[in-house]
DNA sequence: TTAATTTGTTAGTCATAGCTAACTTTTTTA
DNA sequence: TAAAAAAGTTAGCTATGACTAACAAATTAA
């Protein structure tokens, strides 16, 4: 009912700012969201977000009261979950028909989610036959709109002896990814937790029968489901 | 030698007055081109036109003379040759791929050809097989930067009894394009002046055993390659 | 419960890339 | 060859979206 036709005559920062503010609020699981905490995460000037959120405001994207905190409306959040699905379908697309490593899909996919075309993204969705999750092992979201969060439990959240299967990473890093693949792990990897030395906090994981000693900054960024 | 690394970071609108330059400068096969004449074809004011020129001119892509003529450099052209070629493999894929007619190709390959990474256009290519022509049967460049024109003999050039073969449309208008693939031409159709009549220089053509009547602003859209 | 710190806002500046209006130079036409 | 038209330039304005510096409000710590 209240579904009018999107015209969709957003500019790429006005779609950036409303994809970081659904991140935090949903994917991050923030219970609140502050103006310089999204400044910081899309690296501008708590100025600048300011200035960007007044204007969402008034688009009827965003609200919040003065110095309080940021939430979207129901009108923003489809635009933040299409753009995901977006960003998303790009990935796996340049992953699974043009050769580029899960670390360098991000940054183009960057710009190729801020392409308008509903039915560009629809036909590529087709074409590569409804892919449910990006190379990093995210949940794309259907063409309805549906957005399924994905249990974030760290591999740095486990305890000694727990074993656990790698479901996920942050792809916020080129350099965490590359590290990740160069020491064999990938989506779907068996990992056992040998020991967390109390000392650092260092985690000696064993998988594919061999032993690997792993920050806890590395482990903040691997997620699992846990195994019985 | 003077091959430097071209780092790529023109903005969207530099590259689309190179590109239009060039367009005018080369494939409209114009000897001369103008600022107001760029102004016009990229329908932008002449007052915007003088100022981007400016700019590109001190950045070494254009030159000219105060109230003289246009000119690319040669570090001009192969930036141009590339976004030419990026628009015309993404025309491809959305024709090939993405079940887009080729009337609904143009808008959508002009977002994607300002996509920055050297290795998605190469890429896109390698998975196409290093297609040759575009949906509109314009050849398209290879990655060595090589541009070859097509010669562009248009329908209505031609004279009664002459028999051809279309090989290219103008892409640049969507009814133009709907209304070709209406009346049942395609590339690659065997297209005979049956008539051209004096009043309005209408064109009487057979094709498919079919004939049809045409305006000379539609055959000047045709681009043929006469049979003997 | 006052002071310090953090968070959010405002004002003013800059760069990019459009625009119109006025002006100058060049070209064309009478 | 002088007047008219066309083409090109300049000045000054607007909008977007950055920035810094200064300030105000809210929160936290002493
Ligand atoms: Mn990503
Ligand atoms: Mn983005
Ligand atoms: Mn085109
Ligand atoms: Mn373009």
């Amino acid at each position: 009912m209240t579904n009018k036709l999107n015209l969709n005559n957003l500019t790429k920062s006005e779609e950036d700012y409303l994809k970081a503010l659904f991140q935090l609020l949903i994917e991050d699981g923030a219970t609140k969201v502050g103006n310089n905490q999204l400044a910081e995460y899309l690296k501008v000037s708590p100025a600048s977000t300011n200035n960007m959120v007044k204007k969402l405001k008034t688009k009827g994207y965003v609200v919040s009261e003065k110095y309080g905190k940021l939430d979207l409306t129901e009108e923003g959040k489809p635009i933040a979950v299409r753009l995901i699905r977006k960003h998303r379908l790009w990935e796996t697309f340049l992953c699974n028909y043009l050769n580029f490593t899960w670390d360098e899909v991000h940054d183009v996919a960057e710009q190729l989610e801020h392409i308008k075309s509903q039915k560009l993204i629809d036909e590529l969705d087709r074409f590569m036959d409804f892919p449910q999750k990006d190379p990093h092992g995210e949940i794309i979201p259907n063409a309805d709109g549906e957005y399924f969060v994905l249990p974030k439990i760290t591999l740095s959240s486990l305890e000694e002896g727990d074993t656990c299967q790698l479901v996920a990473v942050n792809d916020g890093s080129v350099t965490f990814l590359k590290y990740v693949s160069e020491i064999g792990l990938a989506l779907s990897s068996e990992i056992k937790i040998v020991e967390i030395r109390e000392f650092d906090k260092s985690i000696r994981i064993e998988f594919n029968n061999a032993i690997e000693t792993v920050t806890k900054k590395f482990a903040d960024n691997v997620f699992v489901k846990k195994l019985v």
